[in-house]
DNA sequence: ATGCTATCGTACGTTACCGTACTGTGATTG
DNA sequence: CAATCACAGTACGGTAACGTACGATAGCAT
């Protein structure tokens, strides 16, 4: 399902969009700017709607645009040759989707789709070339979020490979909740199961093991966060280290 | 166990060190560059041994040197609260150690250290930066390896999630097979048990695994590849997608 | 209201891997 | 040459997670 771009005022506007806000702008690449700098980006900005399963990369394919999410949240999933994926990455209103772009490389290997439904902004891929080297404090932020999201692709691979699923679905649940401002969010077993990378009655059991506890309630499609410190506590080692360098090089969210 | 600087012919000569030759140079990152480029870069290497264990990156603490390997392999290590660690990348002559510093941050949560000993060249993260503003055919070399390096992250993360031991076996010995020229490495069951996260007997029971199918052969604290095309396919889907971004945006290694 | 489909609950035999631990052996050192 | 130690082989009970599969239920559409 295709994503669609908010309804403009009038026809006679879609040629001169209205010049966004900053101070309307929850993503953290954007709002951190100095109003310089995002004056500079601003013009290019286009909003969009962007419902669940919504592609902002297919793999191996030419970036055309680059999203800065505003509400939602996006997986990033790697595939192997004989159809098995999971995910490796997830931002929201933290990061942004372009970023080969900054690394010489103008596509990935790796698929990145809405896995919560929200909203955004994006850029057309040679204008945001123009205007990453127009803006040096643009760049920067948008390295550092790099930096960080290297960083919790790398624990993924610590995690899957030495923490139970009961672990890795907490570190999951606060990964999101991390990126939405809800303690709530719609999300099956059948698709944690896709990004967890293990079978789907796999993560009806640990989600039981979690509402035993009292840390989530689970209803159909839908998890709720009732306890998040304990819930921190229940994954473990497997939560922190790269939420950690967010803050250090970024700031809070 | 520290590495110790290559002995210079004379005392004398220690404050002006002979120029290094890029024709000699097996360094991708170094030997790939235009040589204007590699004119700029060649005053600030300093030659170095690298053996076993020396340490490229402490976790957390401000990186002091770049590191570009000659001869050997390093182990990129993530480390739990708890102790359990895992290795999620790779690197030898193909790369280096400071990418951290251009994406704006001087450190990072991971261990880098020589796996396999061997040799390479420092440089001052200071006369790095510098280098880096002055050099924009190495700084874009540079920021392709660590797309490569991403992509190499991810993919562990895949096969730590999906992939039985005797296939992560394979993609490793693959994987240090072509940052050497080497058939034959040393490395011991024990040290592949954490490269792996698994037990160290179940290392050993994935390399009889192999070689049961004449596919490697193990010596005490050894390995030597027999077959490197049907250790691809025991490998399964889990090798080859990092290999493919380094060929097509940086070149054959 | 009724049927349909997505979602979830649960079960059972199977397997990969674990923790632990003890034994054997090649290599190095005194 | 003997002693020692790092390294590798093997074993055994235990368990997390698997593949598969079938039934239950909730929400949606007709």
């Amino acid at each position: 399902m295709e994503g669609q771009r908010v309804a403009r005022p009038t026809d006679a506007q879609q040629e001169v969009p209205a010049m966004v806000d900053q101070s309307d702008v929850r993503n953290r690449m954007l709002s951190s700017l100095p109003s310089d700098d995002f004056n500079i980006v601003a013009p290019y900005l286009e909003a969009l709607k962007l419902d669940r399963d919504y592609v902002l990369i297919l793999p191996h394919i030419p970036i055309e645009h680059v999203y800065f999410v505003e509400k939602g949240m996006v997986s990033v999933v790697a595939e192997k040759a004989d159809g098995r994926s999971i995910e490796v990455g997830v931002y929201g209103r933290d990061g942004m989707s372009g970023t080969p772009l900054l690394l010489g490389s103008n596509q990935t290997p790796h698929h990145h789709y809405m896995q919560i439904g929200g909203c955004g902004f994006r850029m057309e891929a040679a204008d945001f070339q123009k205007v990453v080297a127009q803006s040096p404090a643009l760049h920067l932020v948008l390295l550092r979020f790099v930096h960080v999201f290297m960083t919790q692709t790398a624990q993924t691979a610590l995690v899957n490979g030495s923490s139970i699923i009961e672990e890795r679905l907490a570190r999951w649940v606060l990964m999101c909740r991390d990126r939405l401002d809800s303690n709530e969010f719609p999300i099956t077993h059948d698709f944690l199961s896709m990004m967890l990378g293990v079978r789907r009655s796999s993560v009806t059991d640990a989600i039981h093991l979690l509402e035993g506890a009292h840390l989530i309630k689970a209803t159909r499609g839908n998890i709720q966060i009732l306890d998040r410190d304990r819930l921190e506590r229940a994954a473990g080692a497997s939560y922190g280290v790269p939420e950690a360098e967010y803050r250090r090089l970024i700031g809070p969210l």
